[in-house]
DNA sequence: GATGGCATAATTGCATTCAATTTTGTCTTG
DNA sequence: CAAGACAAAATTGAATGCAATTATGCCATC
């Protein structure tokens, strides 16, 4: 029982969690050999779990050239929210018309656990509040769904760790307090207009604090090397 | 140039079409071996080709006991489709809204192709039916929109295969030239509205011969072991 | 003749090995 | 001293080999 799952899967949680919890920064490099290493597994496993990361958009491989950390462009971030909120509108809408029995606790210890991680200032909240979405679509039952808002989740996170002012909690808990008490009453038009606007906050935080450059070179060097003042 | 994509690719794209074309039914077994085998490569580039279908959704890997082509539950095709309603409104609002120059022009000629693969009863006309939606969405220019709706749309042309009629075409080409009419007049309401009937026409098509049991054996056999009359 | 256990075969998971590509450093040459 | 060519190092892509797991066939036993 202790190894249920196999190696690369291992690799790849790992990896997984230490990206969405910002331990790793976008652009960070990602030999197969040294992950091989410091897990203590061949290359073979490493490079599997590298090609499934890159399948999340969370890493990105350039043929003989390595993977690495994946960094979105603002453009990719506006298209990732845009997505997110039609998935999560949709989200909504069906936990408005059937709430499964118990859902509304789980939410709410849920959210307890955010506060406590972010009190402790616990890397754990910057994950968690990400797995509030996730939740969310759990609640529906549809495997599917759930599948398309852990990625669009996914890919949020790593554009605030690029965008974001440091360590951000990505998400206000007060707004995921509200949403909870909107399904609750099954009010779907407050519980959308919650919900787009909590995304929009994401999403205006994110580009708020664009000065804060990546290390894509080339794009930052093609602004440098016009003109020689 | 001739080879600019490596083999796992190569062999994913093969083994892609097979199955979207419906050469490979639903529940077929790939063996590592006799794939390698059969494209004349190494087991490990076969594996990384399964790893990124199973990624797709396109066949299952279970853990020691090898992969299949997917066989879809009818649960999952009606997740499959109410996603599809989903994504592919938020395709039709985006392109009312803005649609590029010569995008008429390159759904008119791709209508043509259906047409033409039809009427010589090719299996491309299969594919071809998914991709008109695939162009829809490259239409809108957002790459996770087009990354999102390829995926729903491959696993209903699974879908299709497993429940629908044998190589049936899948979408009515009629609706396809009716929606790009609404498009070009940007006439919103009535592109969802054809939208969603031809979304429910094929989820019909497909709900309405489930009769034809795929190999899923002991769900089958549950049924029969019960009474012995 | 049916049932359970054991041996064999088939297939996957992973490590190792080899080949190919890219990158980096050095050296020559103008 | 700058620029290009070449060689060495590093890293990926793919094939082979080995161990582990699962499936299949056979035989003994009841």
């Amino acid at each position: 029982m202790s190894t249920n799952l196999s190696r690369s899967d291992a690799i790849y949680g790992s990896l997984r969690r230490a990206i969405l919890e910002q331990a790793l920064k976008p652009g960070t490099k990602l030999p197969e050999d040294s992950i091989g290493d410091t897990f203590g597994v061949s290359r073979t496993s490493a490079r599997n779990a590298l090609l499934r990361l890159a399948s999340d958009g969370l890493v990105e491989i350039k043929p003989n050239r390595g993977a690495a950390v994946a960094m979105p462009t603002l453009e990719e971030a506006v298209e990732v929210f845009a997505l997110r909120r039609c998935l999560e509108r949709e989200v909504i809408e069906r936990l408005c018309k059937r709430m499964p029995r118990d859902g509304i606790d789980a939410l709410i210890s849920h959210v307890r656990e955010e506060e406590r991680a972010l009190k402790a200032s616990s890397p754990r909240s910057i994950r968690l509040a990400g797995e509030f979405h996730i939740l969310l679509a759990e609640l529906t039952g549809a495997k599917l769904l759930i599948d398309f808002i852990s990625q669009v989740v996914s890919r949020s996170s790593l554009i605030l760790a690029r965008f974001g002012r440091p360590h951000s909690a990505e998400c206000g808990i007060d707004e995921h307090i509200q949403l909870i008490e909107a399904l609750k009453r099954q009010d779907l038009a407050r519980a959308t207009e919650i919900m787009d606007h909590h995304l929009h906050a994401v999403e205006d935080r994110a580009k708020a604090d664009d000065d804060r450059e990546g290390p894509d070179i080339s794009e930052i060097l093609s602004r440098y090397m016009a003109k020689s003042d």
